[in-house]
DNA sequence: GTTGGCACTCTACCAATGAGAGTGCTAACA
DNA sequence: TGTTAGCACTCTCATTGGTAGAGTGCCAAC
């Protein structure tokens, strides 16, 4: 976890270290570059300017600040950042208020399972003022509980794959003329009896061999167009990692400062449409399995630079896990946005739960 | 359809006309004011520049123009766009080879109908080089096929509503200790006996009365807490008139000289969030039933003012309708917007109509 | 080790300036 | 009567120079 940091000095002194967090807190709170004087007047430092200025300077020496010009004050570094958020915040809980808010509203969609991604992207966005980001909990080695069949207009039916954990896969196809509902229902009845139960990948195997398989009356005929549609289905359902990305609250970054100009903003945008960024932390946070924070720079991808991303897993390792998270410019309010990643993180792998015990 | 539009001065002569068609064109390739000379140049107007400043004048006295400043070329008004798009431009329909690639993109989804939609928005984004948005397709009277009861866990069953064409429903909801999977069954069978085939609104009837039943055995206290989650889920499902409304290529607006301040974006994201304003626009594109054309202020709410809207609606009237259209700034393509909007409109007309034939 | 003092540097802001683009007007012309 | 050339005028935009202010870095004194 500690990446980007250099101590090529030896570690900070408790002054040193409380006037970084002041210059990084007042940065956060102003956008603007913070000079020595301002310090030491809002921050009732029992020195003087001059004194703090050759902190300040030893501080830029170890890289956790920077100087935008010789006579601006001190804008935090993305390390200076980092250091801030692994030696100078401790755990900021949710206050009980917004706790009992969000809980409440969790309440409301309990039994909404396609909503709770949602809603856990909202409430991050609103209650950090950052974007809040949020991945639905995908199913790991599924289990198929059954197919159905439906008939739609003459010549086409809707097949459906249900999964163990109630999660549904759908797709269309053609039926060939004068096939009757008898037929399909006994279609699916052959589907289930090999199929119910499996997993995913096994399942799919079974349907390859349907498929492959030579018709030798109509129904069988069915049967195998319809496994082969379903194993497409599984497939494409394996292939994506991160199946959907949902985004709430851009605006609030959109309203920062630091974006005014348009540019750095569609860089983020991009990321995001693109997702295949969002691929790769998806497998680092949940494999690693806590809560992480990338500052900056440290996100691999030059669009990213701009901002930071707290993140967590949630549901349950080796059968669904998704992701939750929120999306700010590096001068986010860390400690708060870690205690309600935190929160949320553990509302939803409450509600996976319920869907395993 | 002819609003905005002044004509204090009677009808404009044909020289009139297509110096105004040669400014709106310049203005939407360049991005710039427009003066008398840059279209003399350009155009190979058989007159001086002079003649050209007199019919300007004329173009702005009718309010199909403006004056950014004295010392400033001409920009069109959205009452010029107006004029241009009903009396300038003729239709201009999609190259072949254009139509045969996004043909071959509907069709590699044509079994897929919770695709149709985003494909057309990502469509019109790629081939307009502005934003694409969609709808699916919303049922009207759709009719409830059958119900669905899967148990997950111990103590909780997800519940699916398959609505005629195909549409699925689904939320969780818990049992009591001891509910065994036959009792699920058995509940289905009384569910489907009582509302399968019935319209939505009917069936909702039905099951208001399951819900307010008094239980007489376990098995009918079951159907009534379903039946009473089935009838919240087609209530909300009726209540959304713009249940999903998918976006693509904003990027492509972003990037657009006008919008660089990400000031007027805020704008636009803000009314793609909230989406009152696009149900609005769907009744009115819906009932009239044809394509339609929104330009900068003539949309309603202010932050829509800088954007220009090309919709048009898709699906069978009275049983399933969406709407698909580009979103672009009021310097937009129009010819080239209305023709892929109309072209992609069709093919989803065609989609659909398998569905129900 | 801390502090006050001071010179220095850089930005942000303002006003003045000039070039350039484009207009509107007018008088002459076909 | 419609068209044109010419010209004065207006306004923006980019550049320049000057100034105030913020903040630093350094040094000598405590």
């Amino acid at each position: 976890m500690t990446r980007g940091i250099r101590r090529s000095a030896g570690p900070l002194d408790q002054r040193a270290q409380s006037i970084l967090r002041a210059v990084i807190e007042e940065y956060i709170a102003s956008a603007a570059p913070v000079g020595s004087q301002a310090l030491v007047e809002r921050y009732q430092l029992q020195v003087s300017s001059a004194t703090v200025r050759a902190i300040l300077a030893e501080l830029e020496a170890e890289g956790l600040l920077s100087h935008p010009h010789t006579s601006a004050g001190r804008v935090p570094t993305d390390a200076g950042y980092r250091f801030y958020v692994e030696s100078l915040t401790g755990d900021v809980p949710l206050s009980p208020v917004e706790q009992l808010m969000i809980r409440h509203q969790f309440g409301q969609v309990e039994f909404a399972t396609d909503q709770w991604f949602r809603l856990a992207a909202t409430t991050l966005a609103s209650s950090t003022h950052s974007a809040g980001i949020a991945t639905p909990a995908k199913p790991r080695a599924a289990r198929i509980r059954r197919f159905e069949l439906i008939p739609i207009g003459d010549r086409m039916a809707s097949l459906i794959v249900v999964l163990n954990e109630g999660t549904l896969k759908q797709a269309l196809f053609t039926l060939d003329v004068g096939t009757r509902e008898e037929d399909l229902d006994e279609a699916v009845r052959r589907l289930n009896a090999s199929c119910a139960g499996r997993s995913a990948a096994d399942g799919a195997e079974h349907l390859r061999w349907f498929a492959q398989a030579p018709a030798d009356d109509a129904t069988f005929e069915l049967v195998r167009r319809a496994g082969d549609r379903a194993l497409r289905l599984l497939r494409e359902f394996d292939a994506a990692t991160v199946e959907q990305l949902f985004s709430d609250g851009l605006l609030n970054v959109m309203a920062a400062p630091e974006f005014a100009s348009s540019e750095k903003l569609r860089g983020v945008f991009e990321a995001l449409e693109n997702r295949t960024y969002f691929a790769e932390l998806f497998d680092a946070v949940t494999t690693d399995g806590g809560l992480r924070v990338y500052i900056g720079s440290e996100n691999r991808p030059d669009e990213m630079a701009d901002v930071s991303l707290v993140l967590a897993p949630y549901g349950r390792p080796g059968a669904a896990v998704g992701f939750v998270g929120v999306l700010g410019p590096t001068r986010l309010r860390y400690p708060q946005a870690i205690g309600t990643v935190r929160f949320v993180s553990g509302i939803m792998n409450d509600l996976v739960d319920h869907l395993y015990t």
